[in-house]
DNA sequence: CATCGGAGTTGGAACGTTCAAGGCGGCGAG
DNA sequence: CTCGCCGCCTTGAACGTTCCAACTCCGATG
């Protein structure tokens, strides 16, 4: 193994400065072209790469953004994350950004994470996921003014931070559309305790569909935690009314895989639609709301370098999902 | 934003120089009680920080360990090494490191990867997963005297490299030992093609399992690749056998859920277990076998810090699975 | 002809840390 | 009393990069 490779010895090499090697890196344009063609050959010849501890200590920059990873928790949801999670990988990569782990119990916790990082590896961004109602995390990073990003809206309208996120109540209408054209007039929707954003949006889209088609929602909503369990029970609920419903949307897979097992057992059948299409989704052949996460990283990527290069670019995206149509509707 | 806080801050406002300081961090030993005492307050005082860039220019060691995250695959199985993951970062932070992802198409990307990431962050050491017969991998690392500890046993008895793995012959001859248990003699076992280190691996367990009771297995092995239409298509061609087996121990999550939809029209009960315990099978109550992933990936941790430290352990780790009894068997 | 200006290049300094070498008391041995 | 040693601490240098100020050409301008 030869010896280290550094930019005084590309200097060398190329019959010139330091500086100059540094130019042709970071400002090739101020470089005389027949210099930079030299420059270049010689870093290629030696195999030179640039040692980013030196250079963040100069620039005060890492090239370096940290992601937070959930503990695992419902294995079912969690892949939603972890996809996202690829997806970003391999977007920063090609823009010459390395993602960095981090994990928090809590949001307190997640502070105190922020602090260390940024003390310890000067990172140049964070990428939030799963915002909240008077998220503690942003005001924090905002007030440090650290760049960031978060995939999921602000709910308070007061934040200006940039965001990506998916549009949820798109993907509930465009289902509640679907099963309409099928002919369900009576269509439930299975969501969680209202005052989630996520949640809320979900249940917007079946609603205001429902509401713009004429037809009546009154005892079609149930509210139950996140669950299989809690799927089944609540449409079990439903279909014991005297005018059960046909079709249930519901705003998640956990939730519809409930669903469908109550569904199995129904005097007649009831069409039934997740949300996320996770890998069990396809699995079990659940018709699902599918978000384009790989998109989404790859605006979230977006997004940082336009922020760190201090490009002002559009701050809020919003994409849209795809329904995808399996046996259970 | 008071401006930062550096060693040299720190030695101000605790009256010493900054080398006590930096001994206080690294060797504490060395300094005097009431002088580490001095300096610690300072220390929480002013919220210092060592800054790891500077510390690693110096010293050459940056705190950081790379893993390859794969671009997403089957839905099913990602989730894994997704889980592997979760439980790498957590232990890793709680040894003082951090995770950076990476991504690679194929080995020789991922090889060009090493050499960008080592020249670049000069990381310590790397995690690999998913080991195969010939890997160019760790070849390459070795040569390289580069610290790395697979997870996933080394399946040339050549190499000689630290490595921690999950016991897979000793979980599938406890799902057969389960089987026979409850009855059945004609346990099949649906697996992958021969060549694969961990499918040979699985499908040793329930062969010697098999033999040593006195079944003859002659006839009851099939193999395809992975998925769920395969596992279906497989299961099918055993059951319009003579003696179709009433049980069948699979290689994959995968595999058992296209087999549990052949199951559902068979003459006669069939049992299935599955081998990985992913969320559908907790979904769809499969039986399967549980990897001890937080348990594996903290050992990989516990053998890259003594690697690290220079402190030779025992370097090869075998972790038993823990077969998950639900309703399908 | 002197001066200016800009393009291209250079050498010194700095980022924050650790390493190597050395200073300074005090204590025990000669 | 002196010397050497040990424990504790300090100072200067170095890691590899980029910033800054300055320097050298060389052609254009007054």
């Amino acid at each position: 193994m030869a010896e280290k490779v550094t930019i005084a010895t590309v200097a060398r090499h190329a019959q010139v400065s330091r500086q100059t090697v540094s130019n042709v890196l970071n400002a090739p344009h101020i470089v005389r072209e027949e210099t930079r063609r030299r420059v270049q050959e010689a870093i290629s010849a030696l195999g030179y790469r640039a040692n980013q501890a030196a250079r963040q200590m100069r620039t005060g920059r890492s090239r370096l953004i940290a992601v937070r990873i959930e503990p695992t928790r419902d294995g079912i949801n969690g892949s939603v994350l972890d996809r996202f999670l690829h997806g970003l990988t391999e977007t920063a990569d090609a823009a010459g950004y390395r993602v960095m782990l981090y994990t928090a119990r809590d949001d307190d916790q997640e502070i105190t994470t922020y602090d260390d990082l940024l003390g310890a590896y000067d990172l140049d961004a964070f990428v939030l996921t799963g915002t909240k109602h008077g998220d503690p995390r942003t005001a924090w990073l905002a007030e440090r003014e650290v760049p960031f990003v978060t995939f999921g809206r602000p709910w308070d309208a007061l934040d200006g931070h940039p965001w990506v996120d998916v549009d949820g109540a798109a993907g509930t209408a465009q289902v509640t559309r679907h099963l309409l054209d099928a002919g369900h007039h009576r269509i439930a929707f299975l969501g969680w305790p209202a005052g989630s954003g996520v949640g809320d949006d979900r249940c917007a889209g079946w609603r205001t569909t429902m509401t713009a088609a004429g037809h009546d929602v009154a005892g079609l909503r149930r509210q139950s935690e996140d669950g299989i369990a809690e799927g089944e029970r609540e449409l079990r609920a439903l279909l014991a009314r005297d005018a059960p419903p046909t079709a249930v949307v519901c705003a998640s897979d956990s939730l519809a895989l409930g669903a469908l097992q109550a569904a199995r057992d129904a005097a007649a059948p009831v069409a039934v639609v997740g949300f996320d299409d996770t890998p069990v989704a396809a699995a079990v052949g659940l018709s699902s709301v599918s978000q384009p996460l790989a998109a989404a990283a790859a605006r979230c990527v977006d997004l940082l370098t336009d922020l760190l290069d201090g490009q002002p670019t559009d701050h809020r995206v919003l994409l849209t999902p795809a329904l995808v149509l399996r046996h259970t509707a």
